[in-house]
DNA sequence: GTCTATAGAGAGATAGAC
DNA sequence: GTCTATCTCTCTATAGAC
């Protein structure tokens, strides 16, 4: 994930508008049934430009994944490392997940595509992008002094995840498709508040004793 | 998903054999990066030969998914039209689908791979799925008379089939790439009781006032 | 940096023998 | 019914001009 090029430059710019573009294609298709043609035509260039900037389509595919999974790290790493209490840090970083998602639906396809893809390559496109994730739960959640004072259930903490995050991840993805119509936003300001306010529920089910 | 030729029959196996290698096929591996290739040599047969059974790709994928969703329909099905009262008969219905997805966990994989690819198809493959679903829990519990005397909470059904959905599925797909080693089972008798405990749980949350 | 042109691989579909 | 052989299309990747 090297930014080549600084931000401003030509070079910089096409790149980023190239990221842009490719964000949405290979969110909306998939890696395979993905075009460099449809993602330069957004862009407004030829796709051997492309090769320009990315040497293939796996590393431009690559380089989005670290732009959406990094930009969720960022935003967690951020609370999970904040001050307050046990508890109230972790529920901070479920709503800081939904509104992730919410402004950044892309995300939840891409989990949804990893996670299908996950069973035939071992899970390890899957895990080299949600290493990072356990890493800062580890740091911030189980080895700080407050933990022992929060008095959890012992659930393992990946079945929270798989839990919270495959909820989150349905209700943005499949809801617009099932309701017919197409008039329903999962990520409109009251459904995501309507999402968190059920989530920390079963949150809070799930983790006291 | 018409049976053209009777089961017993050459024909019949060995479309029956197709049909089961396509469906481990595009599980692992979704529907554009699944080779016919690899479905035919699972079965023992030359690619060509699959085209004799099925038109095309496309339409081997279809009985697939057909096969896949059509058992589970059948099996909530016969728990949803029981004559047990309502909140009972949904219980019995969580505990169907847990079972049904543990036993065939293919379903898993093919309903994150059809909720991902929804988006840019406006969901139509998804619904065409999903429809029955829709239809079966409106004649078996919305309009059955046991359903006012229920006292449900007034919470969208999609919504609650959503969380109840993503969780289970995320479960299945997500945990064994999640926990390295690869010798996690989401399957296994226990982790799927732990499982269903946990949504009824929050299924109870949910539904009642 | 971006373009045109083209090479090359992969995979689905078809024709026809057995 | 199943096979071999081949056609054809699609799309990525490369070469080289501008």
């Amino acid at each position: 994930m090297v930014q080549l090029a600084p931000r401003g430059t030509r070079a910089g710019k096409t790149r980023a508008a190239i990221l842009e573009a490719a964000e949405a294609v290979f969110a909306e298709r998939g890696f395979d049934a993905a075009r460099l043609e449809d993602i330069a035509e957004r862009v407004g260039i030829r796709r051997a430009s492309i090769v320009y900037h990315f040497r293939d389509k796996r590393e431009l595919y690559e380089a989005v994944l670290d732009s959406v999974f990094g930009g969720l790290h960022q935003a967690l790493a951020e609370v999970l490392g904040g001050p307050e209490p046990l508890p109230e840090r972790i529920e901070a970083g479920v709503s800081v997940w939904v509104d992730y998602v919410g402004r950044r639906p892309t995300l939840a396809s891409f989990i949804l595509r990893e996670v299908a893809d996950a069973s035939s390559e071992g899970g390890a496109g899957l895990r080299s992008q949600t290493q990072p994730f356990a890493e800062l739960i580890r740091k911030e959640v189980y080895e700080r002094p407050d933990f022992e004072d929060a008095q959890f259930a012992e659930i393992d903490p990946v079945h929270v995840a798989s839990i919270v995050s495959g909820a989150t991840v349905f209700f943005v993805a499949a809801m617009p498709a099932l309701l017919p119509g197409g008039s329903f936003d999962p990520t409109s300001e009251d459904q995501l508040a309507t999402l968190k306010d059920e989530l920390l529920r079963i949150l809070r089910r799930l983790t006291t004793r």
